[in-house]
DNA sequence: AATACATATGAACACTAAAGCATATGAACG
DNA sequence: CGTTCATATGCTTTAGTGTTCATATGTATT
């Protein structure tokens, strides 16, 4: 016998190879400790490039570094306060990525 | 006037380190084009590695490379037809996370 | 305008990870 | 039992990514 599977029609079936590279690299936005830390201590508070440094006790730098990341990847806004830019989270669904993710590690 | 933000308050709230570790592998895991479009196929049709391997004109090698970290973060599972494994997604939270995904990059 | 402060950026380095090749494992079947 | 077929694994190469350091940008303040 022949193999079952229409591996044509299968391929058919895809999502675009964009979506699903869209798709990766928004996965890869979330896929760094640094990262997800970040957004944690903003779904508390919104706060200054420093203060996330310093909950963090991490450089400056490489919280700015990260956080254009999260900024390119539209997860995080930003508004100016004097010298200092204020932080916070950009999107709904960030909290409903995370619940799942949590409950899928829980179980 | 002092920093109004109690970062140490805000450091108590956070999440375990390992929590959050754990988050950002299983993150991880999604975060490559090659995974993600397994985990697609996977959602459409069980398969075996060469179907697999055949759908996304891929190496044998390379599937099982990724088959292996996908068993790993308890993604996909597997059983024994004979020579063949047949792989098939093994968790209900990939459609919901993937369809969050999916909205946000549609927005 | 000059200085101080907050943040961003660029380059360098160390580390990680995907893919391919060759080979090992392990089941089926003559 | 030896061969074949499907899959897994170890090694190597190559590409990519996070952090740090040094510096640039840009805003406030005197």
């Amino acid at each position: 016998m022949e193999n079952e599977v229409n591996t044509e029609k299968l391929l058919e079936q895809m999502p675009d190879e964009e979506v699903i590279y869209n798709m990766a690299e928004l996965f890869k936005v979330f896929s760094d400790s640094t990262r997800v830390r970040i957004l944690c201590v903003l779904q508390l508070s919104e706060l200054t490039v420093g203060d996330i440094a310093k909950v963090l006790s991490m450089n400056q730098s490489a919280i700015s570094h990260q956080l254009r990341m999260l900024k390119q990847a539209r997860l995080v806004k930003f508004k100016r306060d004097g010298k200092n830019l204020i932080y916070s989270i950009a999107d709904e669904h960030v909290k409903t990525i995370f619940s799942q993710i949590s409950e899928h590690i829980m179980e």
